[in-house]
DNA sequence: GTTGTGACATCGC
DNA sequence: CGCGATGCCACAA
């Protein structure tokens, strides 16, 4: 772990997190931003912190995915599977999905953006 | 007590 | 379209 800040109630936010990530279906994919924006904003949190870090926050939360959710399908706002060990791995889960990618590397998010319903 | 280092996003060139 | 810089913070060595 030791992403960047923990939110004060880490343990609560992972789990909203989590929550959401295994809502994307099949086929779509959201960005770390995009997550951290359908949470609501923690009581007692500088709005200003938040709207900077909670993207982050989001991707701590992955880096402790409980590895049974649809981890994969959380993609960074370019549309590119985050550079880490295991990223080839995501996309092929991505393909296995459905979802294509683009000659450059990158997710058409406007095609296969989940749209948070 | 210090230092290095991250599953990000956004803007500028 | 892509590379580089910036914002900001806790935790492990």
């Amino acid at each position: 772990m030791s992403l960047f800040t923990l939110p004060p109630d880490a343990a609560v936010f992972y789990q909203t997190v989590y929550q959401l990530v295994a809502r994307i279906p099949v086929g779509k994919v959201a960005t770390y931003g995009q997550l951290a924006r359908l949470l609501a904003y923690p009581p007692g949190i500088d709005p200003r912190v938040y709207d900077i870090l909670s993207a982050r926050w989001v991707g701590g939360a992955m880096a402790n995915c409980p590895d049974n959710l649809p981890w994969h399908r959380v993609v960074n706002s370019q549309g590119r599977v985050s550079p880490r060990p295991g990223a080839q791995k995501q996309q092929e889960l991505l393909v296995a999905d459905g979802v294509k990618f683009k000659p450059n590397g990158a997710i058409d998010l406007r095609v296969y953006g989940w749209d948070g319903q």
